[in-house]
DNA sequence: CATAATCATAAACCATAACTTATGATAAAC
DNA sequence: GTTTATCATAAGTTATGGTTTATGATTATG
């Protein structure tokens, strides 16, 4: 797995997620995001670079307006990551009741 | 759904991420931890209390030492919060496809 | 009982990152 | 062509958070 936990980082700020959440729910441009959220558009802009980056969004120009749109590669990839991660740790923690288990026979 | 995202951010530090993958891999001491990784054990210490906090670990005292776990209830919570997040955002960018082709008939 | 080991918390420090204002570039509207 | 709207980037400030050293509390050890 080569995921390299940008999309952890990027869903780590509220206002970030904030941000994520709004456009998830419905494409929108950024004039919209700094309308809708209580911050300037450069701050918008930046938290929109960061989860681009971290391949959550994708940026589609139309006219003069960017709309922001998920990008389900990117998510599918953070989400196969997650599932690894916590797959091996439940399965290291049942690894440990069934030691446990044999230890109290 | 009350999830608080902590998880989220416990998840994003590289160092906290580590001292979870090492106590997910094997129930550990905070010495151990301290031994194992490149930084303080008042660090250890503190990167437990974010992960203690967001429920994904969970402290067992032995003696003077404490043995850190996987706590597999919070670790469901964060999974079962983020199944649903992407859920939605994968199913609203499926309704933007089915738009996108109703408009082009 | 004295010493050593384990751990959590507090205080101080520093790097990073989240914001603001300012600015320039591009595209639409008039 | 001028103006207006949209957006990204740069510069600078503030806030946050990760780290270390110092310290005290608790538990085992001799």
């Amino acid at each position: 797995m080569v995921y390299d936990y940008a999309g952890m980082v990027a869903l780590a700020d509220p206002t970030r997620r904030k941000v994520f959440e709004l456009v998830a729910e419905e494409p929108r441009s950024v004039a919209n995001l700094a309308r809708t959220l209580p911050v300037s558009q450069p701050a918008i802009s930046h938290h929109l670079k960061v989860l681009r980056e971290a391949r959550l969004v994708r940026a589609e120009p139309r006219g003069a307006s960017n709309i922001y749109h998920v990008d389900p590669h990117g998510l599918g990839e953070m989400r196969a990551w997650l599932d690894q991660m916590w797959g091996n740790a439940l399965d290291a923690f049942r690894n440990e009741i069934n030691k446990a288990k044999e230890r109290d026979q």
